[in-house]
RNA sequence: GCUGCUAUAGUGUAGGGGCCAAUCAUGUCGGCCUUUCACGCCGACGACUGGGGUUCAAAUCCCCAUAGCAGCACCA
């Protein structure tokens, strides 16, 4: 019996004992609070368009989210395409795409491919504060002397020489790699990653889709700091990766004597079975091993939705996970529970036979089985399977059985010549299936089915499954005794394509 | 090598001096329910990295060690 079932029956035979009954609990549980959140917050998720946004970004993405929720405020999305060589055009849609399927709250939309000259102009300003240094030296050089806590010749130009060198990057003087801007930070700070980052480089190939003519591109340290700041960024949740980051944009904070947003880092988070990297993902489709960025063995929000994951769940098992600090392996496990907690009260039941075996129920009478569409949901009534005798049933559940039952039909006894099966009728009675310990399995009539293929990330499984299964294009099934499953589509000749969710 | 962050059950989390022989979820196992090996319910299993120190008292504070991770890009 199914819970809701079990409290309205409870409720009619004895509702005194309703409160005893276990209350399903809150699941969800409070983050820490943030500092600082009077007034409300103003927080960003940040993207590189280089790629569909994958489980690594719905950490950011949605961590942030929940607190924009919970405290109010604004949520900008900053699509951070300053380096031409990582944009990848279609992924600014992707991106689009991705982000209305995880559902954030999203106020505000700037992409700073729109803002280069923002750029420029606080570039020159932290240069007249004597904040920046136009540096021409090799970069191999540069890293050199830097590990030696030593400046090189360009540090000791004057504001003006700074001025003239930065005017003549912008005018297209300096080739990619002979000229960069420097944040003057302090060459003997203990932390080598520290000293005298960039600021800003030259890109002259390949143009930017969004800026064509643009050469001059602000490094990310110095475009996301005046920009934090521009847009009124309280608060930055973000990877670890970013820690020595914070204490770069802090140089361009304490120039310019702003306010720096409070900033949070969470740690690492590893993903079994998956391939993160945009680089090799990309790589991997282009060479064929994926079929494209919704392949059901990569980690991207468009493979594991194409399988049937909410994004609820994604989210519940983002904040479970929440921002702390150590480093941890993200756990399909947990990602599947909560899913399948969203899901199985919603997916219709369904027969699937894999690996199919065709067989007769010998003395078999022509039967209609009435097969629940959600044994919790009686309202949503049934489907009818009529059989004659002959069906299909999963070859792999029958191997050494003397009796299985098929589900909401009857009985079958199977005696065995070599390895051939031979099916009997054996009567209706539950109870004769119960005795025997007969499994009771999934089964389709031989002349009511529909092909399908179970793609799962261990290869297709082949099968039939039932007619009415082609209607539910789009949603998530349940294959009794299989698991659930996404029907991704219906093909010209009727075959279905399920893609495996978990069990 | 330099710099920094972290360390609680298989996994993810709570706990930040006594209320902790440590929370919750997930998982596994057992049972109940059930025409699915689903859902639900009951129960069990399972952890404070190691060593010092502070303290009447340490998972919690300090130090050291170890391990993991991150950064040291003219990527984000």
């Amino acid at each position: 019996m199914a819970g809701p079932e079990r409290r309205r029956l409870l409720e009619e035979l004895a509702p005194e004992l309703l409160s005893e009954l276990s209350q399903p609990r809150d699941r969800s549980r409070d983050l820490p609070a943030l500092e600082g959140v009077e007034g409300g917050v103003v927080m960003r998720f940040a993207p590189n368009p280089s790629g569909p946004l994958h489980l690594g970004h719905a950490r950011a993405a949605i961590l942030n989210d929940y607190y924009v929720r919970r405290y109010g405020g604004r949520y900008v999305l900053r699509i951070e395409d300053t380096d031409p060589r990582r944009v990848d055009p279609a992924a600014y849609e992707m991106v689009r795409e991705d982000i209305e399927w995880l559902g954030l709250g999203i106020t505000d939309v700037v992409y700073q491919s729109d803002r280069l000259e923002i750029y420029y102009d606080w570039c020159q300003k932290l240069i007249e504060l004597g904040g920046a240094y136009v540096c021409v030296c090799d970069a191999e050089w540069f890293r050199s002397l830097k590990l030696e806590k030593q400046a090189c010749p360009c540090r000791d130009q004057t504001v003006d020489e700074n001025l003239e060198l930065w005017q003549r990057m912008l005018d297209g003087e300096f080739y990619e790699g002979h000229a960069t801007v420097r944040v003057r930070t302090d060459l003997t700070h203990p932390d080598p990653a520290m000293r005298d980052y960039s600021a800003m480089r030259i890109v002259n190939t390949p143009a930017h889709p969004r800026a064509l003519d643009a050469t001059v591109f602000p490094l990310m340290n110095f475009s996301v700091a005046i920009d934090d700041h521009l847009l009124g960024i309280t608060h930055v949740i973000r990877g670890k990766d970013h820690i020595a980051n914070t204490g770069r944009q802090r140089y361009i904070f304490n120039y310019f004597r702003w306010k720096p947003p409070i900033y949070y880092h969470y740690g690492r988070m590893g993903i079994s079975g998956v391939v993160l990297s945009t680089s090799s993902m990309r790589e991997g489709i282009r060479s064929g091993v994926y079929t494209g960025w919704d392949d059901l063995h990569l980690g991207t929000l468009r493979a594991i939705a194409r399988r049937g994951i909410q994004p609820e769940a994604v989210r519940e098992a983002v904040v479970d996970i929440g921002m702390g600090e150590t480093d941890i392996t993200f756990s399909w496990e947990n990602l599947y529970a909560q899913n399948k907690e969203i899901i199985d009260p919603k997916a219709n039941r369904y027969f699937f036979v894999p690996d199919p075996i065709e067989v007769v129920v010998e003395g078999a009478p022509v039967h209609e089985a009435r097969a629940l569409l959600h044994p919790g949901d009686l309202a949503r009534g049934v489907r009818t399977l009529i059989t004659d005798g002959r069906v299909l049933l999963p070859e792999a559940d029958i191997e050494g059985r003397g009796m299985v039952r098929l589900k909401d039909l009857y009985n079958v006894r199977i005696t065995w010549d070599g390895g051939i099966p031979h099916l009997s009728y054996a009567g209706e009675a539950l109870e004769d299936a119960r005795r025997e310990r007969a499994p009771i399995i999934q089964w389709l009539p031989a002349n009511a089915k529909i092909p399908c293929t179970l793609h799962t990330q261990d290869g297709d499984v082949e099968g039939f499954c039932e007619p009415l299964v082609a209607g539910e294009v789009g949603s998530v099934v349940q294959f009794e005794r299989v698991g659930f499953a996404r029907i991704d589509a219906v093909t010209d000749d009727g075959r279905v394509d399920a893609f495996f969710a978990h069990r």
